[in-house]
DNA sequence: CGGGCACTTGATAGTAATCAAGTCCGGTGG
DNA sequence: CCACCGGACTTGATTACTATCAAGTGCCCG
């Protein structure tokens, strides 16, 4: 039920909360005491680690895998909000304010998750200043991301959408390759669609075009190799 | 050109940082401290405060009037990111690392602003952790907003948007009236429009719709009475 | 009262959702 | 190692809806 403790290296070593950037201003030492803070927990593919509406307490920092935090509509449609992995964080809308999670959040693949109780958090937060500051950094890119996907979505027709959320994929997935950049899709083709707000069909018609325009090359169903990058740019204007 | 400093009586009483939410923690003489920091400004209905690209130094905070953030793409169109009023605030992005705004913010009638330069702002926050607290808690409600955002534009009926759009006004510039709730729209059909990613026309025809089926009434082009407001509730799911 | 601009309304065309078959891929079992 | 099975993906046909183009209409202000 991914109750379990988990007991990785980076863990017992109490070195996780080293990797964790909102935590970078901090010795070792105090790295030490916040890692005592910590509990860990794994979540197997598919897992919720948030039901949306439920009450929250902690923080969870994602310590390895990958989540999708989304919500679903009363017509049974999925809206994804956010892709979390390695170093990010959520569940911060609950530290400052008693609220109710206002996104589900489901583990993409086998995940482990630091967790830091909303009560400890306060006291670190008043103790390092530094770390609300890094907090703030972070929730401003998060800003800077939706405030991007708002105008795609606002503005921008489909063949751009799947562009813009190809070359996403490509900056934040992508590896080197001889050919251009290779990217492990961390969603399928419903979850692409329910990430821009469109239909798989259509998700699958806009990126056999962009096969067929040389654009792209797909390998299998997960993977998709980016061919031609500065196309793909143009295409998503 | 905007430039003007602005002498209204709440800034000469050195009260204006007072009313400002994020500064609520502070007390009286810590105020006044602030008071001496902050340089007003006044702008009038169509000014812009911040261009695209711009780099900027300061903290906007809206004592008077509102504005809107918007993006223009290059075919034209403009996103409307996010409305401001009294008591909002602008411009955080700018003031932990050096970047560039990446929206434009114009006046939407005459406003009035208080700007606090970054390296103040900054000192402040050192000061008084407090308020780094408070800007993170409006983050959040900013996140939430453009969540809920993301959400309507992906998944929802056009109908639904437009629905969505005057419950939002409802609640932030709505007035008890004996027939429902009257709102003075901060923004016209075309507005409206690039608010919530349509065409005027369909903004236009959509409202018309709500009129006929006895939801709204339309008082000239800029106040509507909400007559129903279960009814739009049950429209906007 | 008149002019201009925003808004409304209508007709048409284009595009994505939907409905409906197929096809491919990965995994499983023989 | 191969054949088979099921789920994910692709492709096609049709429908529904909104953008676009094009006239009107009405409101506000001088």
């Amino acid at each position: 039920m991914g109750k379990l403790l988990c007991a990785c290296d980076s863990c017992r070593n109490k070195l996780c909360a080293k990797q964790i950037s909102i935590f970078s201003s901090l010795d070792g030492q105090q790295l030490t005491k916040i890692a005592d803070l910590i509990i860990h927990k794994c979540y197997k593919k598919g897992e919720l680690l948030i039901l949306e509406g439920e009450t929250m307490n902690s923080l969870f920092i994602i310590n390895k895998g990958q989540t999708k935090a989304f919500r679903n509509t009363q017509d049974g449609r999925e809206q994804i909000l956010h892709l979390f992995s390695e170093g990010d964080f959520f569940g911060e809308r609950n530290l400052l304010r008693d609220q109710v999670s206002n996104y589900s959040v489901e583990a993409l693949e086998e995940t482990h998750v630091c967790l830091i109780h909303k009560h400890d958090f306060q006291l670190l937060v008043r103790e390092h200043p530094d770390i609300a500051l890094k907090v703030m950094e972070e929730l401003c890119r998060r800003l800077d991301r939706l405030e991007n996907t708002v105008e795609t979505m606002g503005t921008r027709t489909v063949e751009a959408r799947v562009s813009s959320v190809l070359l996403e994929f490509a900056d934040k997935y992508g590896k080197p390759h001889p050919k251009g950049i290779m990217i492990e899709l961390p969603l399928n083709r419903e979850g692409i669609a329910n990430y821009i707000g469109l239909t798989r069909e259509t998700v699958s018609r806009k990126m056999s075009l962009l096969q067929d325009e040389g654009v792209i090359e797909m390998n299998g169903n997960k993977k998709v190799l980016i061919v031609d990058r500065t196309a793909l740019e143009r295409l998503a204007e």
